[in-house]
DNA sequence: TTTTTTATTGAGTCTACCTCATTAATATCT
DNA sequence: AGATATTAATGAGGTAGACTCAATAAAAAA
């Protein structure tokens, strides 16, 4: 009895720390999930590993018997997150007919990750992307596959001819995903409530139809046949006058 | 002399520790050049405050008299950034005319700065964006003055038609920036040599025409002014045919 | 029960931000 | 010019947090 605590007279009510041992595979579940929590909760600089490991109910130093470092901690948080998000999105696409309609959702759905879980979407923003040496290929994969979603509807629409033929994918691509990046951060700054169904409308609006007005004189192919039914109608006009003098 | 070096014996040949008092500016100057040149080459994090002080010739504790931390530091150098940036922009955009242009000027611009200056660029997006606690009032004025200018020009296209009246300037705002970044992210982990001539283009074509081919059927004002055509053009012909009969 | 294995520990190292009492270079005064 | 006052500059700590490792004890195997 006196062997569970180290120190015989220890009162110890509060902490657990009973040195139970679990299999690896339940433990690292433990600190990863309280690495996610966490994380999302301070950022990456601001959480501390003692914090991280005191939540998960273990001593600093396990949570390096799991993970390697700081680091590698997140990059496996960032690797679950990505994961799940990948399958989601798989799965809704395949739902929906029509390229229009593919790249509304795709935008929608991404709004909606940002409002459901902005602590850890904030952390790998922040973290993930300007960091190229640390930056894990592994996540890198992950990111190429998620946004390679979006880049594969865009190509279908250009072989369909939904879209211009004269668009560059990978371009629109990150057209969508940056616009629905700075407009989320837009939101955080103002702390006004972000609904997620108009921004998404307005994006993809904007970025489907685009932003010159069409009423103007700049559609080189529409205003080609323009002027020539105009040119048809100034023929049959100028016959019409002769025949009726 | 002996008082020169604090140590008498001290060879020193290297080290420029002469203790040289200097006018406030000019030393504040000078750290403010060191930390630009570190930060923009090694970021933020690995960048220390005792390089940044050694390579402006002064020991760490000096720069602690000059700016209250690390942090603060960051801020000053983003300062100066954003503060010739703004400048720059607002002259350029000056001198062009039309709504159009002036877009495409800013698209440019931005990813101008983004070549010639990425070290600093990618510190800047990485640490000022996501930090709101430490988000400098002073930055986050400055942003907003610099963002402003697309947002003013944007308005001034939808009073004058040139733009959709029902497009929100700040999304589109959002969309341009947002796309710009992810765009040179694009470029930076591919390694590839940015062409800023070609990726401007790109962007400003995709925002400003959208991407849903015009060919189709989606256009209702331009559809209606071809569709009055034709009945003009119906009613022609039948008038000639009667005539010709 | 005894032995082996290995998960868990916590004390200790290291690095980097930051503080502060001391020092000496310049400016001011007589 | 010499004495005094001012304050820029210093560098020796303080502290926090990431990371290491030899020791320990809980579970598994013999």
């Amino acid at each position: 009895m006196s062997t569970r605590t180290a120190i015989g007279h220890s009162p110890a009510p509060r902490a657990t720390r009973t040195r139970t041992r679990r299999p690896r595979a339940e433990r690292e579940a433990q600190i990863l999930d309280s690495a996610r929590r966490i994380f999302s909760e301070k950022g990456y600089g601001e959480a501390t590993v003692a914090e991280i490991a005191s939540f998960a109910g273990v001593v600093e130093g396990t949570v390096y018997t799991y993970f390697a470092s700081k680091r590698a901690l997140l990059i496996a948080v960032m690797r679950v997150f990505f994961e799940s998000l990948i399958a989601e999105t798989e799965t809704g696409l395949r739902a929906i007919r029509g390229v229009e309609n593919q790249l509304r959702f795709l935008i929608r759905k991404q709004l909606e990750i940002f409002a459901s879980d902005f602590g850890l979407c904030r952390v790998i923003l922040r973290e993930a992307r300007p960091d190229l040496t640390l930056y894990d290929e592994a996540i890198l994969e992950l990111n190429r596959r998620y946004t390679g979603l979006a880049l594969a509807v865009l190509e279908e629409g250009v072989a369909t001819s939904v879209l211009r033929e004269n668009i560059v994918p990978s371009v629109i691509r990150d057209l969508i995903y940056g616009g629905i990046e700075h407009a989320v951060w837009r939101f955080v700054f103002s702390e006004r409530e972000l609904d997620v169904g108009t921004l998404s409308d307005q994006l993809a609006d904007s970025i489907l139809g685009g932003i010159v007005c069409p009423c103007g004189n700049e559609l080189p192919e529409q205003s080609e046949t323009l002027t020539r039914l105009e040119r048809v109608a100034d023929r049959l006009e100028v016959s019409l006058d002769r025949s009726q003098s």
